[in-house]
DNA sequence: TAGATTGTTAATCGATTAACAATC
DNA sequence: TAGATTGTTAATCGATTAACAATC
């Protein structure tokens, strides 16, 4: 059993390795720490740390080897195969998400839409059936490891996402506004504009906060 | 000088005060930091801890009166009066953003559009003006405290980002699939779909791999 | 008063980072 | 070899949380 890779820095990872595709994509063979760092905005040190959780394929005095890191990079994260992906609630948003081209390309395949209308039930949205909540369990036995993106109202999210878990689920996408209680063990991240908003709308004021006691500062000086 | 409120802090204050107005909506008049925490998913001694930086807004032995604690934390987070924003980017997302109505219901005024297509300049979209580069130290002064929203190609964020620093802005909300760089003193928050979509096949694969050992035990038991 | 709950202290925990020996 | 850079240790930092005196 080796060491678990910390939260801190399996969020870190993907923007490594969209780093790494950029060197790649300009011919760059080889990388040190000290510039991944600067390509992803954050300390050398960190970059290091975070690949040592993945192995040494770094290589002294030289640095790291592009694709090979992208390849370990890509491994640990489990972007290999390709990952199928359930869209709980069918309404505009998920049938904007089912639509999305950037998925397939990102390796994701949609498996299907979970949504109770009868209207949509059996029919196909942006070529993905649409399926009963009825048809949870074996969406997720025919999908396993499949990540549940919840594009429901806020009101039932909560109930479907324990459908989901239920049928097995792991990893969740919510971007409901709200705060979902999940077991230990299931990973839930929160895609929320208006949240990130307000946490803006905090650094906003204090940054005219401190710009107009500024302009205070300079009139009186 | 008060004490600054840290960044984590900022972070979960949107979180208690949807929780709070669920309460108010309820018809609660009072609240524990104990259930507050079990609505917003949090531990009731962090809940203490953040409102504690915020003033004493609590009773001993009874909790805190919801309304005044929803006024209180919104005046923290600089919510009252409305809040400007300036989308950067008048594509599909930025046009979509322009559209939403949740905007105004949260009490944020969408007061420009910024592009570089002399078609759309000049024009309006969903109501919003757009305007070119060339105007964006003018929005910015007309507009201070304004909540920039990144809606640009990726390729072209971080020139368009440091146009909006240098006319002023604090607070960025980027939706480009880049590290932004900034000054000391300006906000940055991302939303990437695709990126927490990494970190989710992150967990996804390890639940995989925990399941089928799961299945290997039980079939080899 | 007795019970409840805050506000705050101090302990704990985990993440960050400087520093440097190892080594290409 | 000399210079560069990793991998890892240990120090530092900040955030979390248990515990409890204060007090309604």
């Amino acid at each position: 059993m080796s060491t678990p890779v910390p939260e801190a820095t399996v969020a870190r990872l993907p923007i490594y390795l969209r780093s790494l595709r950029e060197l790649a994509e300009m011919g760059v063979k080889t990388v040190s720490s000290n510039r991944l760092a600067e390509l992803s905005g954050v300390n050398a040190a960190k970059v290091r740390k975070d690949l040592s959780y993945l192995g040494s394929y770094g290589v002294r005095g030289v640095g790291y080897e592009v694709r090979y890191l992208i390849f370990q990079t890509s491994r640990e994260l489990g972007l290999t195969g390709d990952r199928g992906i359930v869209i709980a609630g069918a309404g505009h948003l998920g049938q904007a998400l089912a639509n999305y081209p950037g998925f397939a390309q990102k390796g994701c395949r949609i498996c299907a839409m979970v949504d109770v209308d009868p209207e949509k039930v059996g029919s196909e949205l942006g070529g993905v059936p649409v399926v009963g909540p009825d048809r949870v369990p074996e969406v997720m036995d025919q999908n396993p490891g499949a990540i549940v993106v919840v594009a429901t109202p806020a009101a039932v999210a909560q109930e479907v996402v324990d459908r989901f878990v239920a049928a097995g689920a792991h990893s969740i996408l919510n971007f409901a506004p709200v705060v979902l209680s999940v077991p230990e063990g299931v990973a839930v991240r929160q895609v929320d504009m208006a949240l990130e908003l307000q946490v803006l709308s905090f650094y906003a004021e204090q940054g005219e906060r401190s710009a107009s006691a500024r302009r205070v500062q300079s009139v009186g000086s």
